[in-house]
DNA sequence: AAACCTCTATGAAACCTTTCATACGGACCG
DNA sequence: CGGTCCGTATGAAAGGTTTCATAGAGGTTT
């Protein structure tokens, strides 16, 4: 339990000011090797850690991007968070990991820490469209790069084309000879959901399949257990009228759906076929694997902190970008009537 | 982009000293009402976003946990961790979530990190058993809690007890009649890992087997991938000696082995029976559902930030304490003969 | 020999809070 | 009416860093 050693020992210690301490550290090439030596031994010798508190308020700006996500349980947002932490180490940034679990509350609360903390930036999967907190930072100078989610040319963003995906998927069950038709997602709030609904109907006008082709099965959430809840709403429906095929929003959904669909002695994909969204890697390892929408999520990831750094260090030349990926489709058993 | 608002600039607006505004925000009740009011709509009027750097520069200490885990793709520490953000916002702490990536590169990274934010303290899954980075930061001041893995009295730890999970583990497969068992994980550097295969081999010396009926496959990682390549040298065992069951050190490393199992044609539990270890929801969710040792996870989290808490604030009082829980089986397909 | 550089090192100021001893009125008590 | 006490507000100090204008030493040029 030694107690606080700061730059002042540091420089008692070597004999030097404390400026020279602090030269020592920052900009090493102002300092003689000779002073150098000393000052770094002195660091040693006393255990020196630099105070980033002090650091911060010198500099007015911190070191940590927060990255704050719907859910930090799923795979897709963890790969993203690598593709960040990659980028954000290139630069000698670190990542603070935020879970908004999809709460309104919980993300204004995780906006509101990131504020205080003078965060170097946000990278946000919003819950919502409009966010007041989400404006309110912004407005106030934190640089803000929305990920997996279009924006308006004002903003930077980084996202994946989802209705483009959602009629990748809806295409392919048609093209699997599907006619009556899913789709398992929400809360509609999230852009995402509504953006891969919107391209499922897109596909459904292209395959020449009337609107109501597709049965909306809405969800409170993305997970597994809103997963199941569907599924047991789809078997509950008249058979005649029961979609062959459902489309979810992402994946986790379509292993929910799989999991009550074999607990219900349906078999997957003769009784119904299933495409899920995300590619994580558990679609691939599922009791039948999954079926799937793929995006580039590490790249996704490093996408978005390079935006945000370049905002942040080129303030004067930046212009605000939208980068939006291509998703694919990887077909596996869940669709396949082998 | 509006200009840093300070504590001045709303003591000005609202014809108050600088010390009152503090007062406002720290200890309400020493202030008379009207003058409350006053300078609350004057922090609403400017925007006023306390600095957390100053604040923490002033106190010695920041209000965030850092949590240093193996694997954040893991959703046994997403599990865990969210049980900690729990128990931290109750106490109005915030958590940031670490992922060393079992590398001791990056653990000593985040490490040095923490100590420069003046962390709270630190939460850690250590990758090694004696990690100078965490002696010294534990030395020079900052409280730690190892996490999911038992320690010397001379500092706190919540763990489940990995030797009875893994008794538990072989145990059910000799109940099933297997006589040829394997053991899968690695590096034996994890205690977690080594632990867990003292468990098994007490388990055989119950069940009256002799030790080489365990065949060990070390692994490189506790990941899917690695899985997939224990599987595949276990297949590549001539018949006679290949183990009719194995115990997985994790639930990825058991969905790997399923998957591989699965993709070479052989029959999961008649070829081969599984046993996984965390019991993930993903468990359940597998194309055989796997069997696996239950830890309380969320439950784990919670201990640890109590145990972290109760530390920082008495630190006269503390008594380092050693909390243990108990590993459940939960018997599924992937053992059942059905 | 004076003037001028260059290379190093210095120390004070600034960043924004919180805290603490102190001051100021007004009310109450003796 | 003087003295006390209470409730409230004040302002200075402290906390550790970075930066910047400045000083000093030693060498080079004119």
């Amino acid at each position: 339990m030694t107690e606080a050693v700061s730059v002042v020992d540091v420089a008692a210690r070597a004999g030097v000011s404390l400026g020279t301490v602090s030269n020592v550290l920052n900009r090493p090439e102002l300092v003689a090797a000779a002073t150098r030596d000393r000052v770094l031994q002195a660091v040693a010798e006393l255990g020196y850690v630099r105070n980033e508190a002090a650091r911060q308020l010198r500099s007015g700006r911190s070191r940590v991007i927060g990255l704050v996500v719907l859910d930090v349980g799923n795979p897709f947002f963890t790969d993203l968070a690598a593709g960040v932490e990659d980028s954000a180490a290139d630069a000698d940034l670190s990542v603070i990991l935020c879970n908004s679990a999809e709460s309104l509350t919980r993300e204004s609360h995780y906006l509101d820490l990131l504020e205080q903390q003078r965060a170097y930036g946000v990278l946000i999967t919003p819950v919502a469209t409009k966010t007041p907190a989400l404006e309110a930072i912004r407005r106030r100078g934190t640089a803000v790069v929305l990920v997996d989610r279009g924006s308006s040319p004002r903003q930077c963003s980084v996202s994946v084309d989802d209705r483009v995906g959602g009629e990748l998927a809806i295409s392919h069950l048609i093209a699997c000879g599907h006619k009556r038709l899913g789709f398992v997602g929400g809360p509609v709030t999230l852009t995402q959901v509504s953006d891969r609904l919107a391209g499922a109907r897109d596909a459904l006008r292209l395959g020449g399949l009337r609107p109501n082709a597709l049965t909306i099965v809405e969800t409170a959430g993305l997970n597994v257990v809103a997963g199941r809840q569907a599924a047991e709403r789809i078997v509950d429906m008249p058979a005649h009228q029961r979609p062959s095929a459902v489309f979810c929003a992402n994946d986790l959904l379509a292993l929910g759906v799989l999991q009550e669909m074999t607990r219900r002695r349906l078999l997957v994909p003769r009784d119904i076929a299933i495409v899920g969204y995300d590619d994580i890697e558990f679609a691939a390892a599922a009791a039948v694997p999954l079926t799937s929408i793929r995006q580039p999520r590490a790249q996704l990831g490093r996408a978005a902190a390079e935006l945000l750094i370049e905002e942040v260090t080129e303030p004067k030349l930046h212009r605000h970008r939208q980068v939006v990926f291509e998703p694919d489709l990887v077909a596996r058993e869940s669709t396949m009537s082998t």
